[in-house]
DNA sequence: TTCTTTCGTTTACGGATGTAAACTCAGTTT
DNA sequence: AAACTGAGTTTACATCCGTAAACGAAAGAA
């Protein structure tokens, strides 16, 4: 392939604007900026600059229907979900990160098939489960550790 | 109290530098130097800046140690995670979330130990985990969801 | 005591982000 | 055809972030 793609970024207030998308599978500009009036104090012009953004990064894309544009989803949500969050974690020292896990999936609501879901994986993993994973805070050749 | 703990902010370059004095539990910045230049490709200057940031952000505290400082962390390096990624999370469509969490186990790497209380935190969830949750990406009263 | 090293601080600067007004067209209304 | 309206584009601007050089003061060396 020739395009090299550099990975989509995607801010906190355009995150807004793609779960808009997303969830109707296409949309118009008009219904993005009433549905998301609803839920944020945004200007109208906030809520185009973001449309446009997005546009130009890559993460929607437009087919012109009449006077304006219908949008459409370039990258997928699951994915892009999956990649912020295991960017997030690898941010953070390896060793503590199953505790952290531990207490997100302790407060977050998850519906019953997922919680089933979750528990066949971690299962699986059980067999492989090394003893420990060390602090990866410091350089490699460092004599001190936590 | 009177401090407004507003909840402090940890970009992604002082994350590093956070890393490696909860690792160390404190350190001057000639051993924080030392170590970050060895993992990145830094300037001292660069790094002497990301640590005058967290101080500013009261991030991490100081201690008149002669000519120089010692810095020990002024947050928990356990919370800071938990709230980093209940942030991410929290910006993600509720009905998803499950999926991307069981992706993300599925990839980590984690210890034999964690994936037993992570496993154990989801069987105390499961007689009282909902049939469903439900997509919270458009606007309450709004006809339509995914 | 003067020179040098080294810490912490100040200044710098381009790009991303949040937030939004202003502007330009192309259809729509009268 | 002239006026209007609404969609997308351009411009704006303060703040944060990554990245780093420059500077001032204090401690150590000569």
């Amino acid at each position: 392939m020739a395009t090299t793609e550099l990975a989509i970024t995607i801010s906190d207030a355009e995150w807004r604007v793609m779960r808009i998308v997303w969830t109707l599978k296409e949309a118009d500009s008009r219904t993005i900026i009433d549905l998301l009036e609803q839920q944020h104090d945004w200007k109208p012009a906030t809520i185009k600059t973001l449309i446009g953004r997005l546009v130009k990064k890559g993460a929607l894309a437009t087919t012109k229907n009449g006077r304006q544009f219908i949008y459409t989803p370039l990258i997928d949500e699951q994915s892009a979900m999956d990649t912020a969050l295991i960017s997030e974690l690898n941010q953070m020292c390896a060793m503590h990160r199953g505790t952290s896990l531990a207490h997100v999936l302790d407060q977050l609501e998850l519906s019953h098939d997922d919680v089933e879901n979750l528990i066949d994986v971690l299962q699986q993993k059980l067999p492989t489960a090394p003893t420990m994973v060390a602090c990866d805070c410091l350089p490699e050749d460092c004599e001190r550790s936590c």
